[in-house]
DNA sequence: TTCATAGTTCGATGATAGCCGAAGCATCGA
DNA sequence: TCGATGCTTCGGCTATCATCGAACTATGAA
């Protein structure tokens, strides 16, 4: 006794206008806390808490758990292509669509967590490196390819075998503050960071205190090369 | 500030259990009528005016008026796309039961779909027919065989032959509304529910408008052994 | 420990919207 | 012209569900 998927639920979940604005300001790749998506919505804390637990529920988010905070995320790309294709429609039925816009401080551009790069550069970085097949990432786990060793060795002069550590990973996804999505964490991270330095693509910021990261012109030059955005 | 708001107004349309019922009727491409859009829906005429009504002003159906009666369709293989989209999504997330409003067990059991048999009977009866081959479909197409005639001028005294009528095919696929697979429709499938009533196998529910069927303890077994599920 | 912050659960309230009966149009066939 | 059929509008009923205040749990910081 077979039955259909059950749409009309699912479209529910996203029909409800405090739920949906959850699901757009999710639908840049970000991660978002709950808080945030509470102001996202326009509704308080305990409100926006049942609407999270009924779209993780129907599959749409996925929590990541981060202290103590809670970070949710669209639980897949098909999430946010139908998405999409509603808001096609929406537009075509003469409903306006308002663009929102993301306003950016230099710091989101590329600082230091730790000791490895983040910011939108490192978020790029891992992004790039995971359409390059150099690394393989389940869920929180991320591993180097074969194809990634070699990479590290020609382009950076990185051992990655060098780089094992009894309690620190090599490889490990690092929630980005400004982004909300993973850029690269674990030794590897630290020694691409400290090459990049060591290459003068980059320098930390003279401010103490600065976590800012500035790439040289030549430097981001070079990392575009290896590391560029969107093919 | 808040972001384009009717994503959630255009699913807010699907996410109701009677329209996306019509809704997923017409996404075999057909177009149906209001009257007919009710019955799958298991809702009043009225109740699928307004229903109707709501979904044309969101740009999610066309009508074509024609006589009395208003034909509606999906106004974009778009729409289609999206409610597909939702289905996969809704599969992922393990929500494949029917939610929405045969309050009444019966009315899933066995009912009336225009003059032919509906519910999970119906349903079972065509996939047992396939299973005899007795019938093949082939997309919505469905052909009685060969053996499909012997086995109605056998078992139910039926000559096929003379259902050949000018605007109406011998054989339909008709998408049941509760169990979301198709049935028997067509001038065999309505002589095929005729012949039941007249060998008291069924009768329809005394209640006016009522759409049950109630098949009798002899008819039950007797349809059974005809048509048994899982063989 | 104590305090602060993030998030959740519970209960009550209120608005939305689906539903149907009755009645009103509109169209077709005779 | 009449009656039958398809569809819509109107009004009232009801159930659902989003919302928030208050209280509770969990994690981190001092």
């Amino acid at each position: 006794m077979k039955a259909g998927p059950d749409i009309s639920r699912i479209a529910a979940l996203v029909g409800d206008p405090a739920r949906c604005n959850m699901l757009t300001a999710l639908m840049t790749g970000r991660a978002l806390t709950a808080s945030e998506l509470a102001q996202e919505a326009g509704i308080t804390p305990q409100t926006a808490s049942s609407h999270l637990a009924k779209l993780e529920a129907g599959g749409l988010i996925e929590p990541e758990k981060q202290g103590r905070h809670r970070y949710y995320r669209l639980s897949d790309p098909d999430v946010a292509d139908v998405l999409e294709g509603l808001q096609g429609i929406a537009a075509r039925a003469g409903h306006m669509r308002v663009r929102t816009g993301p306003k950016d401080p230099a710091l989101r551009h590329a600082r230091i967590c730790y000791d490895h790069l983040a910011g939108d550069l490192g978020v790029q970085m891992l992004d790039s490196m995971k359409r390059q097949k150099l690394v393989r990432q389940s869920k929180q786990a991320i591993e180097l390819t074969g194809e990634g060793k070699r990479f590290m060795a020609e382009e950076l002069q990185i051992d990655a075998d060098a780089l094992t550590h009894p309690r620190r990973p090599v490889c490990k996804a690092c929630l980005d503050w400004s982004e909300r999505r993973h850029h690269l964490a674990g030794t590897l991270g630290a020694a691409m960071m400290d090459r990049f330095t060591e290459l003068k693509w980059a320098a930390r910021d003279a401010t103490p205190g600065s976590r800012v990261v500035n790439f040289s012109r030549n430097g981001e030059k070079r990392f575009a090369a290896l590391f560029g955005a969107g093919e």
